[in-house]
DNA sequence: TAGTGGTCTAGACCACTAG
DNA sequence: TAGTGGTCTAGACCACTAC
């Protein structure tokens, strides 16, 4: 572990270990769900003392890579539909509480990337992406447009059997081994367009919620776009800021 | 320390030492830009040892309530103009660049709180508070106009001299003794009314994305609302989700 | 040079979980 | 009961800051 990683820039021994550990779960050497060996193998294993695993694995689990519970063990988080929906469903109805969605896929197809879709993505100019169009009902009222790009090369035969699941982030892990890690929103107000006025049921020119998100890996590489539209009367954006 | 704290639930030590300097701190023992005594003198103090008041001291820096700096020492938090913009500000430009902004107040006076004030603020019906209304200039565009409220009892003679600076918050630290700790934002998609269409250079109708927050002191009492109305073209509000 | 926080270790004991 | 992570201690050494 020293004899390896110490000489250069002397980082502090734990993020040295930390990094490694993050490392292995990028590689896969341990799966989402998987347990970690336990701190004093670690500690061995890698020539340091238990303190100091015990700090690296501290940060991974304040990042979300991993989630420790005492008497049981260290496991890589595993991506479930709660999880998702409260990192990355922001949306609160008039009162200011969570709602749940659900979802019902309009369209799901390949096809060469648009010059803005390629360059959300980070891709080569003519790859190859899945754009997906769905709706989302709120409390019972359709009130959410998405559209969705993802790489080709990264879900391979994404949407290729039928209707797509509620929990997207939990399919791109369990079916493609893509973590969803972070992801960057902008907030615009927007009116509405034709199509998005007539799915949402309000008039044309009608003020919605514009998301722009860009969802990005382990290794931070954005893998998803994603453009929702939210009917702005009756649900809100809840942002909290500490 | 034990003595006093530890019987009934017996929470961890180090969290009690934590809420102890937290505490203090609210209590005014030591202000804001105030040095901490240094670890081993608090560990004394206190009858612990310096492992434990070092993790007590991490908490509050991670909750920002305190600054630490190797070879200086710990630090009580200011409110700098910088960190108030950092932490509460979210306005990026097209090219989602951060944007600062610089103000002018429209108006400013006391009166007898609305019912929506009274509820958003948590205060008394028939409350005095502080209402100022003010437009922000982005980029060298009228792109905000803000309408606030705080309760007058906590802010004396808030506006009684002139112009009021563009860092509120730095203003509320320095004059008033509120530390704003934390704040809440709903967003939502709005048509413009006529006032705000006018002020904004934009026709009536046109859409603005609306920022309702409420920040919340050190003790957590809500202790200003805050309404934010920003032109949406040319601007996004910026969330980062990890 | 003295004093600060940052890192690292070694070991003890505790609380929780599972078989 | 055995094994896990959580807490707490004591002490060493290091990196940085100020005087």
């Amino acid at each position: 572990m020293r004899a390896t990683l110490d000489p250069p820039g002397f980082r502090p021994l734990y993020q040295q270990v930390r990094d490694l550990l993050r490392q292995r779960i990028m590689d896969g050497v341990w799966s989402p769900g998987d347990p970690l060996p336990a701190e004093p193998r670690l500690a061995a294993e890698l020539g340091v003392s238990q303190g100091t695993v015990r700090k690296a694995l501290d940060e991974l689990a304040a990042a979300n890579l991993v989630d420790r519970h005492q008497g049981r063990g260290t496991y890589v988080t595993r991506q479930t539909a709660e999880r998702a929906l409260f990192h990355f469903f922001h949306v609160v109805d008039a009162d200011g509480r969570r709602v749940t969605p659900s979802s019902r896929t309009l369209d799901c197809r390949r096809s060469v990337g648009t010059a803005w879709e390629i360059e959300r993505l980070g891709a080569q100019p003519g790859a190859i992406v899945v754009r997906i169009a769905r709706i989302r009902t709120l409390a019972g009222r359709t009130a959410l447009v998405e559209r969705i790009a993802v790489p080709a090369s990264l879900f391979p035969d994404l949407g290729g059997d039928g209707d797509l699941p509620n929990a997207l982030y939990e399919l791109y892990q369990t079916r493609f081994g893509v973590t969803i890690a972070r992801a960057t929103e902008h907030l615009r107000a927007v009116a509405a367009a034709d199509d998005d006025a007539e799915l949402l049921g309000v008039a044309a020119g009608a003020p919605l919620l514009e998301i722009d998100r860009v969802a990005y890996d382990l290794e931070d590489r954005p893998v998803e776009w994603r453009l929702s539209r939210l009917l702005s009367d009756g649900f809100a954006y809840l942002s909290e800021l500490t």
